[in-house]
RNA sequence: GCCCCUGUGGCGGAAUUGGUAGACGCGCUCGACUCAAAAUCGAGUUUCUUCUGAAGUGCCGGUUCGAGUCCGGCCAGGGGUACCA
């Protein structure tokens, strides 16, 4: 073997067509090996790659190659997430069409993702922005309209009064438009909406069956989708109507005040129609963005009705409230408010001077316990509330559903947290929902033979609004029913709806239909599914309901999409600020600045910089670092291994040039130490063979379990080992092994010695290491001794020495004895082959 | 606001079901090699200390023979919050 140095600059490209050209990771479905379907979620083409983007594909990229040694035949692919706004936003900005801006990324970030050596079948490759896909995500939402899970309802939007168009959320800022600066407004549109509540009970079912799911995300879904058991009730009002209310806690209705709905609520519109004061509180609801957050930290508001309800049981008269913190996509929209156990209750009767009386204490004779400063929402006994004084929380729940239903004036109702998904979007760059407007007719489904509908190229972004709606023909159609003059819906399917399915397509690209049935039941359900935590409920929860959807309708046999899922921290980077004469801070990028160990200078002035906070990625902090530099200096391997290498998987990996320096090194470390292979050398090495054995079962176990740093510290550790040794069969063995054992992780350099050490064939073909399991027992183990808890001593014993003889050693140690100090030994804890704790 | 997560040396982190806290890497210090440097190799590196030990895993408290790990209460940072993807 050649002493040269590896260079990854003439080596990455090399294994990387050899790769191509044998079809190395060409998944094919008629194999007869076990299947494993790795996937990582596919990225949106916003222009570059993303280091994040590399630390995830890397992680899927280990586990893809892993699984093709250890036997499977693995579908590993790629493709992207193609529609969405920043390519409307491009448009209109640079004036480039989002067709052609989205593909030409796809082309840049494709050839990125190709230097770095990634496992992936592209003969599978995939946009969403193209009608080969979404024409079949059209018949698919045609397949789910006739199972009756799709519907149009009215439903809010952020209006933008100036710019003349909808709002994303993320584009309303403090209530006001990005880009006009005017004040945004609530405005109800017609839109479209899939019945996802309708699955309600089998998603949160199916969270169960989900083992290889973390339970942070399992318990996020859980929530979100939050079944409460509660009592659907009417109150009597003193108009002659009767208002029905939902409330989760009916153990506390002797302690309601008030009663308030939602400014949306039918009774709120009546009490404004005489009412020039009240639709002045409804129009100041309507102000502002439309998100829960922003709802649920607005100053709590009310309107006075002056109509007055009627306490079930106590005949009490309330008043009724139109309120800005009650929802009316909750329940009923309409509420009884009891301030002493409900903190938004607690606020408004604070200002608006109503009473706050206790019905839950701590105990009985706590009955008249003031209220310290907030509602108390805990457990506890009911006081103050006539027959229910004295039982728990939930002996009260029952027994006033009990009455109210006798009364025939309400019932027990189960009510979710989750609202059905409006996917409708008032933009071009989407997938065109496939319905035509009839005057005559109605809304009409566009026929399946009339598919895809495609989106027209000839649009301009130069004035506000859907360039679908201005577009001259596109929308105009005759009635497929009536054949009279129509139009198409303009609308476009949320970006979600492409991403709940691409992982079928994936696995099954027939031209004429959006996938076959048994391809499907080949790969599916994927084995491993890799990304961004962020993505916990809303795309996880949508490609779960799709894929249920599917099911019911008869399409696929899968139920869950995700058999394993993990969730991937981001990559961070320090920033570095100066601020300028006015005290704006400015921030720099990496290239721009010269960063010592403590200090940071500007490259330009040699001006001293502050370093600021290690946190996510992004342009506006200019603390991007660009992946192709990297790739370009250090080679694909080191980038890789950095992303593996020191923080778990699941947490953030702040990016430091001194981290992927060191991984540099490591490469050309370990190449020395495979050129230092002899095919011939004699002798075993027991000691040697045993770390080696040890390493290949615990990195196997560490690149199933996703922990890749450990991995990674293994192979450090065997390293050292492997270098230190002198020659034998043994140590040959082990660096063959070594060659192996990273060829996942830094594949380029696997492949360049393999081909010098083995020959013939490429390690990615080559079949993972197989282990010894005689050599992975250890004969002595350490035995920590304590006093008190307190670490004394250590001693070797063989492995399962008896409680007697540990106890005896440890007895007979003098530091011990030195600690014990004559006292007497009450009691002595053995934990057999671990620890001697002595206790006095 | 609400839901979820995280917090361990100078830094990233390791530590089966509660059982030797700091594996491994980075950085730093010293040494070897070199005319010199880079690269490489070797040794050391939680803090304090009377050198015997003591303290120590965000803070306060609890359970236990024993707590980074379990429980209660805080603090700080992060993710999501239904039209960013």
């Amino acid at each position: 073997m050649s002493d040269t140095r590896f260079d990854p600059s003439s080596a990455d490209a090399r294994w990387q067509s050899a790769w191509e050209e044998a079809q190395t990771f060409r998944a094919n479905s008629a194999s007869e090996k076990p299947k494993s379907y790795v996937l990582e979620m596919f990225p949106y083409p916003s222009g570059r790659i993303h280091i994040g983007h590399v630390r995830n594909y890397t992680m899927g990229d280990v586990l893809a190659r892993y699984k093709k040694a250890t036997g499977h035949e693995v579908l590993h692919p790629m493709g992207w997430d193609a529609f969405g706004m920043p390519a409307e936003n491009a448009a209109m900005e640079k004036g480039v069409h989002p067709g052609a801006w989205t593909r030409a990324n796809i082309d840049h970030m494709k050839s990125q993702l190709k230097q770095l050596g990634f496992a992936l079948d592209w003969s599978r490759e995939l946009a969403t922005c193209e009608p080969d896909y979404y024409g079949h995500e059209q018949a698919l939402f045609l397949d789910l309209y006739e199972a009756g899970l799709v519907y149009r309802k009215k439903s809010e939007v952020n209006w933008d009064p100036v710019d003349m168009t909808v709002l994303a959320n993320e584009q309303v800022i403090d209530g006001k438009g990005w880009r006009s600066g005017a004040e945004v407004e609530k405005r109800k549109l017609s839109q479209w909406f899939l019945k996802i509540t309708d699955f309600a009970g089998e998603l949160l079912e199916g969270l169960g069956g989900l083992e290889n799911w973390p339970d942070k995300v399992r318990l996020m879904q859980e929530n979100w989708i939050g079944k409460s058991k509660g009592l659907e009730f009417s109150f009597d009002l003193s108009n002659g109507e009767r208002l029905p209310v939902y409330t989760t806690r009916p153990d506390t209705i002797f302690g309601a005040s008030f009663v308030a709905v939602a400014a949306d609520h039918p009774v709120a519109h009546s009490a404004a129609a005489d009412s020039a004061e009240a639709q002045a509180f409804i129009a100041a609801c309507k102000r502002g963005g439309t998100t829960a957050a922003e709802v649920e930290t607005a100053e709590k508001l009310g309107y006075d009705t002056g109509i007055s309800a009627k306490h079930p049981f106590t005949g009490a008269d309330l008043p009724l409230y139109i309120a800005n913190f009650v929802l009316m996509d909750y329940g009923t929209g309409a509420i009884m408010a009891v301030p002493g156990h409900d903190q938004r209750d607690f606020e408004f009767a604070t200002k608006y001077g109503l009473p706050i009386r206790r019905v839950v204490a701590p105990a009985i004779n706590d009955a008249d316990k003031p209220f310290d400063g907030e509602a108390e929402a805990g457990e506890g006994v009911i006081v103050n509330s006539d027959f229910l004084d004295g039982m728990e929380v939930e002996e009260a729940k029952r027994e006033i559903i009990g009455r109210i239903e006798k009364q025939g004036r309400g019932e027990g109702r189960t009510v979710w947290r989750l609202r059905d998904w409006g996917v409708s979007r008032q933009r071009y760059w989407g997938t065109p929902i496939p319905f035509i407007h009839c005057d005559a007719c109605g809304v009409v489904p566009a026929p399946k033979d009339s598919l895809p509908i495609t989106l027209p190229d000839d649009v301009d972004f130069k004035t506000p609004g859907n360039p679908l709606v201005r577009h001259p023909t596109w929308k105009h159609v005759d009635c497929p029913s009536c054949g009279g003059k129509a139009e198409r819906e303009t609308d476009t399917l949320d970006t979600f709806v492409d991403s709940s399915w691409y992982f079928l397509r994936f696995a099954s690209q027939p031209a004429d239909k959006p996938f076959d049935k048994d391809e499907i039941a080949k790969w599916l359900p994927v084995e491993q599914y890799i990304g961004g935590i962020e993505h916990a409920i809303l795309h996880l929860l949508y490609a779960r309901f799709w894929t249920r959807a599917l099911e019911r309708i008869g399409l696929i046999d899968v139920e869950e999409p995700f058999a394993s899922l993990f969730t991937q921290g981001m990559v961070t980077h320090e920033t570095y600020e100066q601020a300028d004469k006015t005290g704006r801070v400015l921030y720099f990028a990496p290239d721009e600045v010269e960063r010592r160990t403590d200090t940071a200078t500007l490259k330009a002035d040699g001006s001293p910089l502050a370093i600021g906070r290690v946190i996510k990625m992004s342009k506006s902090k200019k603390n991007v670092v660009d992946p192709d530099t990297i790739v370009d200096t250090y080679g694909a391997d080191a980038v890789r291994w950095f992303m593996l290498s020191d923080s778990p998987p699941e947490r953030d990996l702040p990016w430091s040039e001194a981290g992927i320096e060191g991984c540099s090194r490591f490469v050309h470390r370990l190449w020395r130490l495979f050129s230092t292979y002899e095919a011939e050398a004699k002798g075993a090495d027991k000691t040697l063979d045993r770390r080696t054995h040890q390493t290949i079962a615990a990195v196997a176990e560490d690149i199933e379990a996703l922990g890749f740093n450990k991995a990674v510290a293994r192979i450090y550790e065997l390293t050292g080992a492997v270098e230190k040794a002198t020659p034998s069969a043994s140590r040959s063995q082990a660096v063959r092994t070594l060659v192996q054992l990273v060829a996942p992780m830094m594949p380029h350099l696997a492949e360049e010695a393999w081909a010098t050490i083995r020959g013939e064939g490429m390690v990615a073909d080559a079949p993972w290491p197989e282990v010894d399991p005689a050599l992975l027992i250890e004969d002595e183990v350490t035995i920590a001794v304590q006093h008190k808890g307190k670490l004394r001593d250590t001693l070797t014993a063989p492995k399962g020495t008896t409680k007697g003889d540990l106890e005896a050693m440890a007895l007979a140690s003098d530091k011990v004895q030195r600690s014990i100090d004559g006292a007497q030994i009450r009691k002595v804890i053995v934990v057999p082959d671990r620890l001697v704790n002595i206790v006095t």
